[in-house]
Order: C-alpha cells, then sequence, then structure tokens
DNA sequence: CCCTGATTCGC
DNA sequence: GCGAATCAGG
C-alpha cells in the first residue's frame, strides 16, 4: 500500500532547498522517495528552478569532490563493524518498515571526523549520509533520521530496488514468513 | 557503462 | 500538472 506522492508543499519545499543547494536530480529523487530524476526535472523547470544548464551541464563546484578510490564503502567495512551495525539495526528498528519518510526538515550536518585517533562509535556513523546517497546505493535507513548519526546502507543496490540484495531480503518477506525470516535475513 | 540536465508529449 | 521516454551530452 504505497501512499500515493505527491508534490506537496513540504516536498517542494525540500526539492528547492536541494537543487538550488547544487544537489543532482537523481539525489533529490533518492531522498524524496518516490519520485524518478525526471520526475524532478520536470517539476524543477515547472517551477522556474533550472537555472542549473552553465558549461553542458553539472555544476563543477557539487561535483568536484568525489570520493573514488573505494566502490562502495560497505565493501571496506570490517566484518566485526557490519555486525555491531546490523545489531544496531535490530535495536533500532525492530519490525518497522524501511518506509520512513526522511524528514520534516532536513539532515544532520557532516558528522565530524577527527583524524582518526578516536574510535568513538565509528561503527554508526561510517555508512553514507543522505548527501552521499546514489540512486544505486541500498536505501535501507540506519539509526534515528532526527539525529546526526543517521545514515544509509550504502551499499550497490540491485538494479530496480532501492535496496542492496540484503536489505531487500528483509524489506521484501511475505507477511507470514516475516517473523521466522526477520531473525535469520537480519543476522545475515 | 556510469552519470548529468533538457525537452517532448501523452496522460 | 505530471513524469516516462527520449534527447544530448560528460
Amino acid at each position: 500500500m504505497e501512499a500515493v506522492v505527491s508534490w506537496t508543499d513540504e516536498r517542494v519545499e525540500l526539492l528547492r532547498r536541494l537543487w538550488e543547494d547544487g544537489q543532482s536530480a537523481s539525489k533529490i529523487a533518492a531522498q524524496l522517495g518516490g519520485v524518478t530524476r525526471n520526475a524532478v526535472i520536470g517539476k524543477v523547470h515547472r517551477l522556474g528552478l533550472g537555472g542549473r544548464a552553465r558549461s553542458g551541464t553539472e555544476a563543477p563546484a557539487a561535483a568536484a569532490r568525489k570520493p573514488t578510490a573505494v566502490a562502495s564503502p560497505v565493501d571496506a567495512l570490517p566484518e566485526a563493524e557490519a555486525v555491531v551495525i546490523e545489531a544496531a539495526l535490530e535495536t533500532a528498528e525492530p519490525t518497522s518498515p524501511p518506509n520512513h519518510r526522511p524528514a520534516p526538515d532536513f539532515p544532520p550536518p557532516p558528522a565530524p571526523l577527527p583524524a582518526a585517533a578516536e574510535p568513538v562509535q565509528i561503527a554508526v556513523s561510517q555508512r553514507v549520509t543522505i548527501m552521499d546517497l546514489r540512486e544505486s546505493m541500498c536505501r535501507w535507513p540506519m539509526g534515528d533520521p532526527t539525529t546526526p548519526e543517521f545514515r544509509f546502507c550504502g551499499a550497490r543496490s540491485i538494479t530496480g530496488l532501492p535496496y542492496c540484495g540484503h536489505h531487500a531480503q528483509i524489506a521484501y518477506q511475505p507477511a507470514t514468513e516475516r517473523k521466522r525470516d526477520r531473525r535469520v535475513a537480519g543476522f545475515r
């Protein structure tokens, strides 16, 4: 029962903010949820925005910074951390569906990362923030959306789905088997 | 192949 | 008004 998503004032406002902030249409679409990048672009134009067309296409400022090196932040995660995260997930999201609304207001400023000498709860702050989430990345929410520690799984998502294989299994379970499988799938 | 925004046009 | 399909490009 997917509540039909439409351009409510809040969503339009968020769209405006993110677009003017230099976010790409696909990123915005992923954050809004329920819409494709085409929908976002179409809306942007209808709103009279779209002043993004400088030389060629994309805004170099926003695209300038790229992580590179690591294909997927998750792949680089030590198993131990992954386990910790899974454990946290169990506690944070016992049974609620991952279909939460991203936010009334928006996110969390960048979590300050010290030199690397402080191992303070790295486990939870290691995944991807909403800013680095791309359409091809797993959107499984981890943690409380109202806290700065909120992250998304970020693993390579299955084409056509918003989640990676692991989380898709958890997300799309038949109601009848949920009780039995959640524990299994949830614990990797 | 990955991605970007722009435009068209049926609904 | 909406957004998929398509176009044009990096």
